[in-house]
This record gives C-alpha cells, structure tokens and sequence, in this order.
DNA sequence: ATGTCACAGCCACTGTGA
C-alpha cells in the first residue's frame, strides 16, 4: 500500500501535472494541500477519470486539503481541526482508507515571525498536538501526512544558517514538531533514511532545485501499528522538475499488506 | 532585500500569500 502526500500549489493550474504523476506513480492513497481552489471547482470528474475517489476541502484561492483514494470513496471522518470554531482556513481533513485512518494536513506557513501569522501557527501547533494525542489513543492504524511547514533539524535544511529566524525553522517550532513526533509517532522518512539530506521542497527563486537548495517540510507521521508495517519511504524528486511543476515535490511511503 | 510562482479582481496589472 503506497500512501503519498504532495503539496500541488494549485490544483486546477496544475491538474495535468497531477494526473501524469499519479500515473506514473499508482499511489492508493494521496493527501494533497494548497488546493487553492474553492470546492465548486475541485476537479473530482477528471480524478475520478484517473481512477479515485476523492475528499476535499477547499476555499477560495488559499489553502485547502483534499486527500485521493484509488478504485474507491475514502471514508471521510473528520474536516477541520478541533479547538478552535474561528479558524475559517481550510487545513485539516481526514478520512478512512483500506484500513487505515489518513489525516491531510496543511500546517500553517508562520511567516513573517514574530507576528499574527506567527502567533496562529504555535496555536495550530497545539490544536495538532492535543488532537493528534487522541488519535493514538485510538491505538489503530494512523497516518498524519501533509505539508507541516517545519524542518525538524539542521539536516533538513540546505543553509541552517540562512533559516534560523524563520517561521519554518525557529526553535518554538522544531521544539513543536519535537513534542508532537514523541507522542510515540514515527517521521517514516528520517527513520528509514537517519543520515540522508532529504528535501520535499526547493523555492521557485534563484533555480534552487537545480542547486539542490531544499527544505524539508513535508512529513509522514505514522502510529506505532503502520510504522511496524513500514517497508520504504522516499520523495518523488522528478516531478520537481517536470514543466510547470509544484515547488513541492511528492513524499510516499510503502506499508506492507 | 531578494528571488518566482498562483490566484483575485478585473481586462492590465497590482496585491497577497508562500
């Protein structure tokens, strides 16, 4: 069973980015962000076309989660995150997949820090903490994948130096992503890969992909019943450079049957 | 500070978020 996450940067822009990769990399489950797109127009018609079954939530021109099932309906469970009813954006949806409980989120960015936007994204990190906790509660099987705009250590970053002050890399943040991975879920790709520099993201300025300028800020975090079941994990680096392309790239993992 | 995208509002380009 192959679970992906991908951050598309604008489904609709990109949709024939996204069907290509699909094809080409026959995920059973994928958890997309940054849908940008209102609901009306998420493209479920040419999805189902490809093969899946969809969920999602979106709002106009920002954010949004939706996450893909191959040959059937993910069984949706939850959208939003809880705790907090004012939160108008559209970052968390989840959903039951070939028996597995599959969370999509989209973590907020944080920039410019300090400030509001900074602010939210430590208190979405807590909503994510205290919700994530009762999940393993549930002591099932459970995936937690998305963009969560953080690198956790110097090793996910091309230029520590250069990223201290940023919202994606100061200390309350890591200290977050720290707090939450040691609830007892597992970062599947930096247990597979302990020592490898290994980036999902390289900004669009200064060619930075072709200068293997990366981040990585998109996750997969498993419960101690999927991580017993973890085969491989790695991030789909081509479809960084197709035409047209996300500044993220695809990250998947292998669970065995 | 900068760099490059996508999208909204609105028809040419600026503002915004990333």
């Amino acid at each position: 069973m192959r679970i992906a996450t991908f951050n598309v940067n604008g489904i609709n822009g990109r949709l024939p980015l996204l069907l290509h990769w699909l094809a080409s990399a026959e995920p059973d489950v994928v958890c997309l962000q940054e849908l940008k797109s209102p609901d009306d127009r998420f493209p479920a018609a040419a999805l189902r076309d490809a093969g899946y079954g969809a969920i999602w939530h979106g709002q106009k021109a920002w954010n949004g989660v939706a996450i893909l099932a191959r040959g059937s309906d993910p069984v949706e469970t939850r959208r939003g995150l809880p705790g907090d009813p004012n939160d108008s954006h559209s970052r968390y949806i989840e959903a039951a997949v070939a028996g597995v409980l599959v969370g999509c989120l989209y973590l907020p960015n944080g920039n410019p820090a300090p400030g509001a936007k900074f602010d939210y994204k430590l208190r979405w990190f807590d909503r994510l903490a205290d919700y994530a906790a009762t999940l393993l509660d549930l002591e099932i099987p459970v995936v937690l994948a998305g963009d969560l705009n953080v690198m956790p250590t110097d090793l996910d970053v091309y230029a520590p130096a250069r990223w201290r002050d940023d919202a994606l890399f100061r200390p309350e943040v890591r200290a977050a992503y720290r707090r939450l991975v040691d609830q007892g879920w597992t970062d599947a790709l930096r247990t597979l890969h302990p020592d490898e520099r290994i980036y999902t993201f390289w900004k669009y300025f200064r060619n930075a992909f072709a200068r293997d300028a990366g981040l990585r800020i998109d996750h997969l975090l498993l419960s101690p019943s999927v991580a017993d079941r973890l085969v491989s994990a790695s991030v789909d680096r081509r479809a960084r450079g197709w035409e047209k392309a996300s500044d993220h790239a695809p990250v998947w993992i292998d669970l065995a049957d």
